[in-house]
DNA sequence: TTAGGGTTACAG
DNA sequence: CTGTAACCCTAA
């Protein structure tokens, strides 16, 4: 890996992903006037905040200068007119909103915020069983199998999930998530003020409401040459197929974040498993959600 | 101001 | 020499 001039600090890159989710990717000018930011990258100017995201998109998603050359030669797809997808973060702000997978629609939130929550990394995995509940819309609540159920069809979960599941069911009525009455779960009410008839709770979509925090602790790298080639390869499925790796990579990131904060309290190599996970699980999400809009194009 | 092409500095 | 990351130039 190359070497720098002025090398960006951990802390910058950090500072630059928080503002790009914050304030969208293109908004440098934004992103550094902004004063929970500016303190760390006002040795930055704009410009170098755009070439900065542009480094880490080109590192983060292709391969290197060999896919590059490749994709480059073999633009000549089967059908023409099919321009070269270009998959950089730029592209995050601004969502086609994904309605119809080839097949089948697949009920999937692509940015479970948490609702409850006041805990910096709160796993989303609760946020699944929340919403698990929500849906099913039962009066007296929902059992655990029901939940599972849900979870299970909806989602692509790992074989061990249902271990998990409990262990979250557990922790969630403890901490007063959720209140267990008689094997069923249901909602705490200071949680979820929807109860009765808004199906629609969990999906904001288009843009981030809640911008989260911005944390300089253990940000990690996040990327790992294999989730390049995992993501590299999704690109050539098929949109169900497509649809359900991506499905599944979140389910494996809750599950993963789940481990970390159950099995440990501070387990640095499971916490590095679940923010990988997570990073994929994310990018997974983006990949599909530009197939579909490429897809929707092309059909218009 | 920004996006994108181009250039330079440096590590391997 | 080659690849990469920071930096520069410029059209829109």
């Amino acid at each position: 890996m190359g070497a720098p001039k002025q090398k960006w600090t951990p802390e910058e890159e950090a500072a630059l992903k928080a503002g790009v989710v914050k304030h969208g990717a293109g908004k440098w000018r934004t992103i550094l006037k902004d004063p929970e930011f500016s303190r760390i990258l006002h040795l930055r100017s704009n410009v170098d905040l755009k070439d900065k995201w542009r480094n880490m998109s080109v590192t983060a998603s292709g391969w290197g200068s060999r896919e590059k050359a490749r994709i480059a030669l073999k633009k000549s797809k089967r059908i023409a007119k099919n321009d070269d997808n270009p998959m950089t973060a730029s592209a995050v702000t601004q969502n086609v909103d994904d309605e119809i997978v080839d097949g089948k629609p697949l009920a999937v939130s692509d940015e479970p915020l948490q609702i409850a929550g006041s805990k910096k990394s709160v796993s989303r995995l609760d946020n699944l069983i929340l919403e698990a509940i929500v849906k099913l819309k039962e009066p007296a609540g929902s059992n655990k199998t029901a939940i599972a159920t849900y979870i299970e069809d909806q989602y692509w979960p790992p074989p061990d999930f249902k271990r998990l599941l409990s262990g979250k069911l557990k922790f969630l009525t403890s901490s007063g998530k959720l209140i267990k009455v008689k094997r069923k779960y249901r909602i705490a009410p200071s949680t979820a003020s929807s109860e009765g008839r808004n199906s629609e709770v969990f999906l904001p979509e288009g843009k981030l409401r809640e911008p989260p925090k911005f944390e300089s602790e253990k940000v990690k790298p996040l990327t790992k040459p294999q989730v390049d080639a995992e993501l590299a390869r999704m690109r050539n499925m098929t949109a169900q197929e497509a649809a359900a790796a991506a499905a599944r990579a979140v389910v494996e990131a809750e599950i993963a974040i789940a481990e970390a904060e159950e099995a440990s309290k501070e387990a640095e190599a499971a916490e590095a498993d679940a923010e990988a996970a997570q990073a994929f699980a994310e990018a997974a999400m983006l990949t599909l959600k530009n197939r579909n809009a490429t897809k929707l194009m092309l059909r218009a």
